[in-house]
DNA sequence: TTCATTATTTGCCAAATGGCAAAAGTTTTT
DNA sequence: AAAAACTTTTGCCATTTGGCAAATAATGAA
């Protein structure tokens, strides 16, 4: 299969958040590199430094560890048109407590640390937009997490279903249980009684 | 009752995230107000801009809204050695959502916009301290929220006292149970399980 | 101190969710 | 196509949590 990717998202969703010439353009594109995971693969792994950002130019992702329980938690999922990294690990150059995994077939743009550096030392503008983009990110996950906790079951599902009107029926329902909070069998009952 | 407040907690706090020289300490110095709120008191309110951001030197304040249903929810809570706003009111200049209220006596040092544009435009270092402190303060909310969505509500209560160990018998039993999710019944029923 | 107000606990019962294991349905492999 | 592996649904029953209202308890005001 060919792979013809434009980086259109990417630049456009950059753009959203600041201002950039074409040379500036053209550098960002260099760097970033394509990555195509399969359904089920993983992005990056629990115990292991991440060494790279992803911008998802297509498909889903999700965040998932592994609770005191043993049980397999999904932190949340990361559509197009966002960057998926976790954050503090990469930051701080210390192990992910998370792992990063395809949900769907996904088409990334990634950027290792030296090409970000190179970005960050190149574009004046680099820190601000990123900084915006990983502000605005996080504020949403908290904003979306934040009401499902005073919401019932059945409820938070019909939320993920409006804001992943699509996505539902794609991924395993273990996935989408642990992200809701509740067992597998009472999200298929939930979906039962819709 | 006497003031007295030496900003030693808000320049250590500050000082975790990058250098400052001591007139750029005594600038911020100048800029900080120092706020007290009673138990109570709304720092800031729904429907408002907010214009002034918060450290808190003493006490808890905590963020609320009202939901779909009408019920009063409390996000979170923010205690010392933090900072408190509504990040995306304030940075878009838009209409707050939520209220941000003193769940104790505070002693808050508050900054206005217009101080907070002088930090950021005389002392270099400004942004990228605070866009630290800011990436942390909402890494720490997601990692907080998360995990709660998969756990039953005692052991989020209890969580909840690890966290919080002098606080549970301060607060009004409302707050903290549409906090975890929980009516103010159940609560009652899980402390006295206890 | 007493009254009024507010906060918390409790009883009762209904509804929601969990736990477990078996059955049914899908997908993948051989 | 058949077998194997995996996913989803279902039954059964226990446990948790909610809803509502009344009873207590605690707090604050007069």
């Amino acid at each position: 299969m060919t792979i013809f990717v434009t980086m259109d998202k990417l630049i456009n969703y950059l753009l959203e958040f600041g201002q950039l010439n074409q040379q500036q353009i053209d550098l960002i594109k260099r760097k970033a590199q394509v990555l195509e995971l399969k359904k089920g693969d993983y992005f990056s792994e629990a115990g292991k430094i991440p060494k790279q950002v992803a911008f998802i130019e297509e498909g889903i992702l999700r965040v998932c560890y592994y609770n005191s329980k043993g049980d397999e938690i999904t932190k949340y999922f990361v559509d197009e048109n966002n960057f998926a990294v976790d954050i503090n690990s990469f930051n701080q150059k210390i192990p992910s407590s998370e792992y990063v995994q395809a949900v769907t077939n996904c088409t990334l743009l990634v950027f290792s640390t030296e090409s970000l550096n190179d970005l960050s030392a190149t574009i004046i503008q680099w820190d601000g937009i990123i900084n915006k983009i990983t502000e605005k990110a996080l504020v949403e996950k908290v904003n979306k997490l934040s009401p499902m906790l005073a919401e019932d079951a059945k409820t938070r599902y019909l939320s993920f279903l409006e804001k992943f009107p699509n996505l539902a029926n794609r991924i395993p329902l273990s996935y989408l249980a642990s992200y809701l909070g509740i067992t597998q069998s009472s999200l298929s009952r939930i979906r039962k009684s819709i």
